[in-house]
RNA sequence: GCGGGCUUAGCUCAGUUGGGUAGAGCGCCAGAUUGUGGCUUUGGAGGUCGGGGGUUCGAGACCCCUAGCUCGCCCCA
């Protein structure tokens, strides 16, 4: 029997899973600068949260979602995103109940399943960071999330992204835009490319933002959400970027821009990187005001984003090449009969005084062991030999200039090697 | 879900119009070095040629089916 991981997962072997954690570090560390907390949800949930939540007619969940029923006959599906779990989360447990309540969640590299055709930059498990800030209508929350984002990439020391930015208007205006949208591309109906066509019945915002060169001629003369604002909807607006110059965030604004889930308004934003093929999008979120009451909860705006795991990875390895396993502090090479008790001992005195320490578990030779330290870049070898060993003494290596000294037992197993 | 390309050792790949026990580099193991790594050198292990079926005296190569990866579309992180 051959077996393997399904279609669309991928194992994650060292060294890349050394890059795993460091961004997963990373991500960490920036959710306690911002003062974000972590939070965690099911892998599955009720079907119907993601049926309401992302929207019936979205691909998402009308084809890309992988559901089953449990042994009660309960249909659940495996989260294909995580905002409307996060939120569920929050009204189930009565975090935003009162009004002026606030709450800023992080979550960092949760799995994510949808039922898609693999690609580069695409699979059927992946895994996902990102922010939710509940309860903040300011544009300044809008910030604080494109803020926590860039400040990730930054930190990881990425170069080549470019901050896409939108907005689509609060219900009111977005209503009243999206029916003169409908109307000017059933009028040019004929110009569209078949998807569009498609689109125009499903989800007809995605109209603008097709690849197709003929959708795009049209889309460049559609009516523009940014002519249907509302006085709130271009204040947010305005502030939003004001905001951004002042942080010093580089943007643009791109009117096409419009994302897929249904539950969007206002702001809306992607991150995308040149280095990555036709999936080219590192992160993106938005605001979503009205997601909260359609869940159930209290009428509270909301704001956040998510960033995939994979795509980093996949920048961050065309950027510095393979990654490697951390060097280790020491190694100990054994060559005299019976050290087992003086060798374990060592071992974890030194990992008790906080380095790093390994030796050979399969009886090797002496030059075997030495090739090995060398290989995982051990900064010393802690040498038990027969001879000193009668005297009740080691020999330390030092791997990088080669020099050696004798030293007794005691004091080996009390080194500070970092 | 649609269209194109690819799949030979752990990795990167070669394999001529079908012809003999399938190759290279790197990596891995061991010896040269009787207690000491990197460099050198010698040797060794490792392959159902993605899987199944067919054509043929003969298939890694040709045909069909199938799986996976990949590029584009779709979708999106």
């Amino acid at each position: 029997m051959n077996l393997k991981a399904p279609r669309g997962t991928k194992d994650i072997l060292p060294p890349e899973s050394y890059l795993w954690l460091e961004i997963e570090q990373v991500v960490d560390d920036v959710a306690r600068l911002f003062g974000f907390d972590e939070i965690r949800t099911p892998i599955f949930e009720s079907s119907a949260l993601f049926k309401r939540g992302v929207g019936e007619t979205s691909d998402i969940v009308s084809k890309e979602m992988y559901l089953f029923s449990d042994k009660g006959g309960e249909e659940m599906a495996l989260r294909p995103e995580l905002t409307a779990s996060v939120v569920r989360s929050a009204i189930e447990h009565n975090l935003i109940s009162q009004q002026g309540a606030l709450q800023r969640f992080y979550y960092n590299s949760a799995p994510m399943f949808r039922y898609e055709r693999p690609q580069m930059g695409r699979q059927r498990q992946f895994h996902q960071f990102g922010v939710e800030v509940l309860g903040a209508a300011s544009p300044l929350a809008d910030l604080q999330t494109i803020a926590f984002g860039i400040a990730v990439y930054n930190r990881l020391g990425f170069k080549n992204f470019l901050l896409k930015l939108n907005t689509l208007g609060s219900e009111g205006s977005r209503t009243k835009w999206r029916s003169e949208l409908v109307a000017y591309l059933r009028d040019n109906l004929d110009a569209l490319s078949d998807d569009s066509k498609r689109r125009l019945e499903d989800n007809p915002l995605r109209v603008l933002d097709s690849k197709n060169p003929a959708d795009q001629v049209i889309a460049a003369k559609a009516p523009s959400i940014l002519d249907h604002l509302d006085t709130g909807d271009s204040d947010h607006f305005e502030e939003l970027k004001v905001l951004l110059d002042a942080a010093g965030i580089k943007y643009e604004v791109t009117p096409t821009l419009v994302r897929g889930l249904d539950y969007y308004s206002r702001t809306v934003y992607e991150l995308t990187s040149s280095d990555l093929g036709s999936q080219d999008a590192l992160c993106g979120g938005g605001r979503y005001d009205g997601l909260i009451k359609q869940l159930g909860g209290p009428e509270t705006p909301a704001v956040g984003f998510a960033a995939g795991v994979e795509r980093l990875v996949i920048v961050l390895q065309k950027m510095r090449g393979a990654a490697e396993r951390p060097a280790i502090d020491c190694y100990i090479a054994v060559q005299a009969e019976n050290a087992r008790k003086t060798l374990i001992d060592l071992a974890s005195g030194i990992r008790n005084a906080g380095s790093s320490v390994m030796y050979d578990l399969q009886g090797r030779s002496m030059k075997a062991q030495m090739r090995d330290a060398d290989r995982l870049k051990s900064r010393f070898v802690l040498i038990i030999g027969s001879d000193e060993l009668a005297r009740g003494e080691v020999t330390l290596k030092n791997m990088q200039t080669g020099e050696q000294r004798v030293l007794p037992v005691a004091e080996a197993s009390n080194l500070k090697l970092s």
